[in-house]
DNA sequence: CATGAATGAGGTTTCATTCAT
DNA sequence: AATGAATGAAACCTCATTCAT
């Protein structure tokens, strides 16, 4: 069933959030999903796919909402800060999963490390499109694009680190918008 | 000697550098600073003190340039983006060691996340007391620090996945003085 | 059904025979007979069994064809003969199952072993009483009657590492009931 | 040392021929040769490692004191015999490595098997270069020297599951040569 | 100071077997 | 009768760490 996969991945959350991705055993994160440790194995083929199933799973989310929020919205400006927004709040839904993403799995396994430059590089790429509308494409907005998804994913893991209060995301968002629109529109007019 | 003990830690960035934290041996790491196994322990107590040590000095460093590149500058916005720059003038003399600390050693041992709290706090600590004198102090300077640091970290990052090009990274600096020193000094106009 | 068995130990001689018996799953063996792994259960008591019924079946169709052969013979000699070639006759049509039986089965399982013995024993049993009647009772007969035993598999195992060449089995017995024609036959006369 | 290999190799013969090879674990083995599991893998890079080993240890010296036997004698017929009783004084010199190449590693692990062919086929070239200075080279001497070598191998294998009694296996090897060398003889002289 | 042989705890993974459906 | 999801025991192998030399 895919509730089962559901359920070890949350246990695979869980666990390596207590305790780190190497020091978490497959059979303490099957038995926190209320299972033996071989039914881990019948839900995915090794103990780092779990991992990956929920980079994927994040990844997809934020990519897909993000998307959505642009959608009906015309300047650049706007779209990328209701990208941003909609980033944190999926991010803000999930603290855990958010605290994996960005702190706990990075360098823990070479495949982590391989989807996560990908779907990172999606997300890049999606912040560079609006970002280059205004600076035009080149260095600059390459680095402002990192800047952004940087503060972005800093400010979220700051945030579960601080126990993930109620709220702060979501006034979180209007901080950085209004960072990021302000230094944005100003360039934009000056040019280069 | 103190020597040995350097060419251990940056065996350790090569090799973890290469293999990720987990993968990467006292043996392997022993052997690449041309030494048998034993001898890692005659200077570390420990697997994780030599990833600790290194982390340590990363931030030692960064704090030391950052301190000393505001001495002389007044204006809080000055002072912020001497920092920054100061910060990525550091890690562009080590990429390996950018990496290790921003990518590789986050959740990779309870002992690197004790002491990336503590340290990457004191660096927060330094960049909030420069916001909140534009700012006033509160969340919108909280979150501001956090963006900012994590915009540097992700530049950096971002600027060794690509092979640490030579003089991109000053690019970079300058890039985020302009976006952020904008963004500070009209907020601060208008006030929140 | 009688039929599931015979297809779950042509299985057994399939799978053990590519990978080995350690190395075939009983999974992988229900599967080659076309039937869910539980389905195995319900026709053998546990993984060794199917293994431990191809040899039964193996040696009383030895054993069976070898009496019928010699029942209407009088010498010993003619005996012997007619029995060592009804022998490979009968490994002849089943060249997995004579290498399951010399090659693969005999250390495998503790099972195995002991009706290896008991199976392997009756044959020599039979083949010592025909030599004893050349010979007289007594050391000889026994080491000529292991080494019939023993020259017999071998040629067959042989055959099948050769790929089971079409009539080379029964050109074989010729070869071997000459050989051992002659030495009986000139033993007999000389005696010790 | 040398020496920890050679204990860890006897200790797989006792332990592998109380079990099997399937059922003797690497923890049973390095025990029983006075060390911790670890060590096994100081001298063997995996289990089967320590098997192959005795493979090629046996026959080495199988071959070794064959070819030794024969150095001195003109006609085929005593070469082979002596080839036989060098075979039989070799196996008789050491019974757990008799029935571990014979009986036990047969089918036991892929490299087993890879290994047996591969010395097995140098034995039986051996003898087969004798035999075919008897009989012409061709089917007959191919399926006679099969012959020798399997009636010597069980013989020997019998010996071993009989306790291995003193003395016998040098009687077993005059009676072995008085067959056969009556056998080849005859078959010298009649000619097909 | 340096070595590297030895240890042994511990983790991932496989797979025979059961049993509810 | 047949299935296949679930179990959990058990094994191979790695590797941080120690210590005699």
């Amino acid at each position: 069933l895919e509730d089962k996969a559901q359920r070890l991945m949350r246990a695979t959350l869980d666990v390596v959030g207590e305790r780190g991705y190497a020091q978490a055993t497959v059979r303490d994160i099957a038995e926190r999903a209320g299972m033996a440790a071989g039914t881990f194995y019948l839900y995915f083929p090794a103990k780092e796919a779990a991992g990956v199933a929920i980079i994927d799973r994040v990844y997809q989310e934020v990519l897909r909402r993000a998307r959505e929020s642009r959608a009906g919205l015309r300047g650049p400006a706007e779209k990328l800060l209701a990208s941003a927004r909609a980033v944190l709040s999926v991010l803000g839904k999930d603290p855990q999963a958010a605290r994996f993403v960005f702190w706990l799995a990075p360098g823990a396994h070479p495949a982590f490390d391989r989807r996560l430059a990908q779907v990172h590089g999606e997300l890049l790429e999606l912040v560079r499109e609006d970002v280059a509308q205004i600076l035009g494409a080149g260095e600059a907005a390459d680095r402002v694009s990192e800047a952004l998804v940087g503060a972005v994913a800093e400010v979220a893991t700051s945030w579960v680190r601080r126990g993930a209060p109620d709220g702060e995301l979501e006034r979180a968002g209007e901080i950085l918008a209004r960072v990021f629109g302000t230094a944005l529109a100003a360039w934009g007019r000056e040019g280069a």
